[in-house]
DNA sequence: AGGTAAGTCTACTGGCGAGTAGGTAAGGCG
DNA sequence: CGCCTTACCTACTCGCCAGTAGACTTACCT
């Protein structure tokens, strides 16, 4: 009764394939952000999710199917956050308000699973790059239709298809470039990120300058900068 | 005369160093960018060079040395291509729209190089991530620091380190991303990009949604989107 | 208890690609 | 014209890692 490490080296516990399966996602996209996919080894994620490599291969196929099924994990669970934070009766500049906020809350939790989407997934060449593409295209139309909408807010004739779509682009793309500045620079909630990049697109340089800030309505539902994280 | 074919697979024709190493730095981008830097092979990059693969390790090391060179170069050839078109006794939003006008060009006329710089190089995690995140966080700084300048132009107050640094990250990445996007859609002039750009930032969604827009201030040297790209 | 199927392992193969050893042509210079 | 330096090549070694063959172990069912 003196050989009984509760951590053996040589076999794991007998689980379920579900739970499995759970767990070897799990250190899969703990592995592929801190490495990227082509320096991670299989060895290594069978050894981060404490079994062995060929139950990899019995489970998740192989080394790119599994980074794919990474992938569209986090994705979906990315898409489906934004998504429950915002309301379609919403006016345009709240929606945005609560997109921007469901975002950063989402970064701010799953740092990991932000790693792998925005680093990873977006530089390999392989079949993934196109899954994250096509996300992150349905992510930029949405803000496009966003904005058109906006725009029929109003009396101005000039809203593009190709012009709304690049300014989608571009504010996507601010969205990713402040998730990635914030995680060197964590000290700061996640409202306070979503508010200032809100202000920027919103607002504009030109009226931040002058002194001037949007700010949300004030309902009952609508905190301030100092929000939840 | 029929076996003097000019591509004998055999042996290259003999050069001095210096011609070479640009040659071999050329190929090194256009692979590299294509394929990113674990997928590409010294081998591929001797054959696209036109020469062998000892010829690389003679001149240029190993391949991390070859990718940091590459890196060193390209970034160092954009910075000097924004550093030209910026003029530092402008005004702050004059100074912007040049910056962003240089940018736009340089990443039109030198696609493989803006894919090396952007995609490959960041998500790598060796000493390349490194040159690069310096690299990009000296344009981070001089964008935070044109910020600061600018609200000192007025009365207000408000102009934290931290808040002008994170806008300055997101205002670079809408770059990066509109960047990308253009590279997608590559029929607009580069003027016509940045302008989009310049609008969104300086102006930002609530002017532009009401119809008003940023333009140059009529000067000789400032032409307006349709300019040079 | 004994059968069986799902779960798990150790120990291998095979290929790709970084880096090298050692030899061959070609221009310069006496 | 021959020698030497520089440019250049063919043909390897060697390690790493994706993927596999086949044996073993444990939970559950009757």
């Amino acid at each position: 009764m003196h050989a009984e490490q509760p951590v053996r080296p040589g076999r794991a516990k007998r689980l379920p394939r579900a739970v499995r399966e759970r767990q070897i996602m799990d250190a899969a996209v703990d592995v592929f952000s801190r490495l990227g996919f082509h320096a991670a080894s299989m060895d290594e994620i069978s050894e981060v999710a404490g079994i062995s490599k060929p139950m990899l291969y019995a489970y998740l196929g192989s080394k790119e199917e599994l980074f794919a099924t990474c992938i569209r994990r986090e994705a979906t669970r990315m898409m489906e956050a934004i998504a429950n934070g915002v309301e379609a009766e919403e006016p345009p500049d709240v929606q945005l308000w609560s997109g921007l906020r469901a975002f950063f809350g989402f970064v701010g939790e799953n740092r990991a699973s932000w790693q792998v989407l925005h680093r990873q997934a977006s530089s390999q060449g392989g079949p993934f790059a196109e899954e994250l593409a096509d996300m992150r295209g349905r992510a930029i139309s949405l803000v496009a239709a966003l904005l058109v909408h906006s725009s029929d807010f109003t009396n101005v004739p000039r809203a593009g298809d190709k012009e709304a779509e690049s300014l989608a682009a571009a504010l996507v793309g601010a969205g990713e470039s402040l998730a990635d500045w914030w995680l060197d620079n964590p000290e700061e909630p996640a409202g306070v990120v979503a508010a200032r990049l809100m202000n920027l697109v919103w607002m504009g340089f030109g009226d931040l300058v002058a002194g001037d800030v949007w700010h949300p309505p004030s309902r009952r539902s609508g905190p301030g900068p100092e929000g939840d994280a």
